[in-house]
DNA sequence: AGCACGCCGACT
DNA sequence: GTCGGCGTGCTC
């Protein structure tokens, strides 16, 4: 193998005779099993460097994280390291303290947090063998030339308003811990704020980590940052993370960020590890947004981290917002956050006003109020676009039969088929949860008749009766099936923006970041479905939803108008929306909350349990369950710590996998997070005489 | 997670 | 007789 060794100690080396010493190192790889596993080396390797080391019987690539004087099992079953790999310098202090609280925090091994959040080439062992060049994924890549960078017109920076000043200055002039949250309705500039922000922090020679959900769907924004930063930074100081890039791009930027090269990194959630030697501030832009938890794998919150590394680094971090989540929103009330207000839209357009539109006593046309067609034959008229937004894809949540009430199911999971148009007039059903996908049945498949109905109606649905009201005008639908291919949702985006559309359909892809300037309407259908999810936080995102929806109009024009559907308009969140309320809404379910005992007065985690049969995981966690009763020595401080009963997921089965769960609460976080400590050590045994796979998530978005 | 070992069913 | 099914166990 052609690996560079880390160098010895000259004085050292040629002088020392035989007797040889032997250093332990506790390496952290990528295993689901608790390590760090320890080796030996006859040289002191540093700790932060990577190494390649035998694993079982295959090879590995760790991270050394610890030097132990003696090592913690017999000497006899510790394996020499291969090779160590010093084609990188040693990962900090401060980055191996975020793993290892992060490891802590979310209740997992040391080496699933620190492996992946590197750059694949660099903890991929192919990556060092077998290749012709010699040296690893590094050296190559220095040796190629960086693809050039497009060029950017520089945007002038804007004017900023006195309130924008003021919080541009108020965080530029912090140097060590605080935690803002700018909160700013849509169209105030909080983009201005930031950058001027990082603007002043690059000034003084510092990194600046700028974290926003998602990249890919808003192409706009990087182009319009890097616009704005080409006036005072060289194009090669920006680093973009996110997950279009090839692994060589990843590694190219990832690297920049190490080198202290790039002056800002602008990425999604796993930019939060990215290692930054000179950081001097971070920005969360939509904090509240779900894209920043990750889902699988280590469950983390890249906002949470985001706090957690700045209070690390003592240096100011942003987090903004125009619906905070309650957690942030709960931690500025108390003072913990320094709120920093943004109430004057930066263009001279008043918000759009909000209408209820109480559907409990009208005659829907196809799910259409006769207010909500009468606004669309206006805008119409006035040469402006409508978006009528609906969070329901597919042509009719499932297909019945009229005579004996048969639903269209999916075999393998518990919940309906969606009948999808597949062009044309043919059709198919589909399982949105499992993939499965079906003909439709000619007849009914239990009593033969052949008046089968759609049920309900999805985007599919609602634009042809759109297409049906209003024939000459031009409607075009962006949901995840229309813009399935490459390309085709910029290509949509395009046509909006280009004004060749009139009426515009669509699910939540249309509520982010998106400003379409001639869009005068927006309807929204079904919001109550979103209202009624059996979930705690469901009045939360509806109303940010909403909220985000709504600033897709008239952020040009004036006049625009929203129009929100509703069986329940006397709703907390509905009035909030008709008087662009979010400290009143934000008052109003922290009270409940509070009441209740829920997050943030209330700390949670959830244990999830997957098997064959739903006996099988309920078993599982009511063994899960009792077992701080079993063993009550171990368990000290259970009295702060609430088990509920396992209850079965809202959808059973997915994919003929049945689930079940169960929830952990407390008013304490440390005592939260030394139950999970000493739980999670338990769990394995559990689940392997249960035969059900399991995974512990701690602060759940949804429950 | 991988990777191998192990012990039962249908094939050249 | 063997190819291969995936249950079980282990990794410093």
């Amino acid at each position: 193998m052609n690996i560079e060794r880390v160098e010895t100690h000259p004085a050292a080396s040629p002088v020392l005779p035989a007797k040889v010493r032997t250093y332990w190192l506790s390496v952290a790889v990528d295993v689901p099993v608790n390590g760090p596993f320890e080796y030996s080396s006859s040289e002191p390797v540093p700790i932060g460097l990577r190494v390649i080391v035998p694993f079982g019987r295959r090879k590995l690539v760790g991270v050394v994280v610890g030097a132990p004087e003696q090592p913690s099992i017999d000497e006899a079953y510790i394996k020499p390291v291969e090779a160590v790999l010093d084609d990188l310098p040693p990962f900090s202090g401060h980055w191996l303290r975020l793993a290892r609280f992060a490891a802590q925090y979310y209740q997992r091994p040391l080496g699933e947090v620190i492996l992946p959040a590197l750059p694949a080439p660099l903890r991929k062992i192919s990556a060092y063998q077998g290749k012709r060049s010699a040296g690893g994924p590094v050296e190559r890549l220095a040796r190629r030339k960086a693809p050039a960078l497009a060029q950017v017109e520089p945007a002038p920076a804007l004017q900023l308003n006195e309130q924008q000043a003021e919080a541009a200055n108020t965080i530029a002039q912090t140097q060590g811990f605080k935690v803002f949250l700018l909160h700013g309705v849509t169209g105030s500039g909080k983009t201005e704020v930031y950058l001027h922000a990082a603007q002043q922090c690059m000034a003084r020679g510092k990194q600046v980590l700028f974290l926003v959900p998602e990249i890919n769907l808003t192409p706009q924004l990087e182009q319009s940052i890097r616009a704005r930063l080409a006036a005072v930074v060289a194009p090669e100081a920006i680093a973009v993370m996110h997950s279009g890039l090839s692994d060589s791009e990843r590694l190219r930027a990832w690297l920049n960020a190490q080198h202290g090269r790039a002056a800002i990194l602008l990425g999604t959630r796993l930019s939060v590890f990215a290692p930054l030697p000179n950081l001097g501030l971070i920005v969360v832009d939509e904090e509240h947004d779900s894209s920043y938890k990750q889902q699988d794998g280590l469950r983390y919150s890249a906002r949470d981290l985001a706090v957690w590394r700045a209070h690390d680094l003592d240096i100011p971090v942003v987090l903004g917002s125009a619906t905070p989540s309650l957690e942030s929103w709960y931690h500025a009330q108390r003072g913990h956050y320094k709120k920093l207000s943004l109430e004057q839209r930066a263009r001279q357009v008043a918000l759009p006003a909000v209408r209820l539109v109480d559907t409990r006593r009208l005659a829907l046309q196809q799910g259409f109020s006769p207010q909500l067609l009468e606004a669309i034959t206006q805008r119409l008229q006035a040469g402006e676009q409508s978006l009528v937004f609906l969070n329901r894809r597919g042509y009719a949540p499932a297909l019945t039969c009229s005579s004996c009430g048969w639903v269209s199911k999916c075999p393998r999971c518990t919940a309906y088929t969606v009948l999808h148009r597949q062009g044309g007039r043919r059709s198919n059903l589909q399982c949105h949860h499992c993939g499965f996908q079906a003909r439709v049945p000619h007849a009914c498949p239990d009593c033969g008749d052949q008046d089968m109905r759609p049920m309900g109606r999805g985007t599919q649905r609602v634009e042809e009766h759109l297409a049906e009201l209003f024939p000459t005008a031009r409607i075009a639908r962006i949901d995840a099936d229309s813009t399935r291919l490459k390309g085709s949702a910029a290509q949509l985006f395009a046509q909006v923006h280009a004004g060749e559309i009139d009426i515009l359909v669509g699910t939540q892809m249309v509520a982010k970041g998106h400003d379409f300037g001639r869009l005068g309407l927006v309807g929204v259908l079904n919001a109550d479905a979103m209202l009624f999810a059996q979930d705690f936080r469901a009045p939360e995102r509806l109303f940010a939803q909403l909220m985000q929806v709504s600033g897709r109009a008239g952020r040009h024009t004036q006049g625009a108008e929203v129009l929100i559907q509703t069986d329940y308009p006397e709703q907390a969140v509905y009035q909030a929306l008709v008087r662009h309320d979010y400290d009143g809404f934000a008052q109003y379910a922290l009270n409940e909350r509070e009441a209740i005992g829920l997050p943030p007065y209330t700390y949670q985690a959830l244990l999830t349990a997957e098997a064959r049969e739903l006996a099988s995981a309920s078993k599982f966690l009511q063994a899960a369950r009792s077992l701080p009763e079993q063993r009550a020595g171990e368990f000290s401080t259970t009295s702060l710590i609430t088990l509920y009963d396992p209850v079965p997921l809202r959808v059973l089965r997915v994919a003929n996998v049945e689930r079940a769960q169960l929830l952990i609460e407390s008013v304490s976080r440390p005592a939260l997070q030394g139950f999970l400590s000493k739980w999670v050590h338990a769990l394995p045994e559990l689940a392997r005489e249960a035969r059900v796979r399991w995974q512990l998530e701690v602060d759940p978005m949804e429950i």
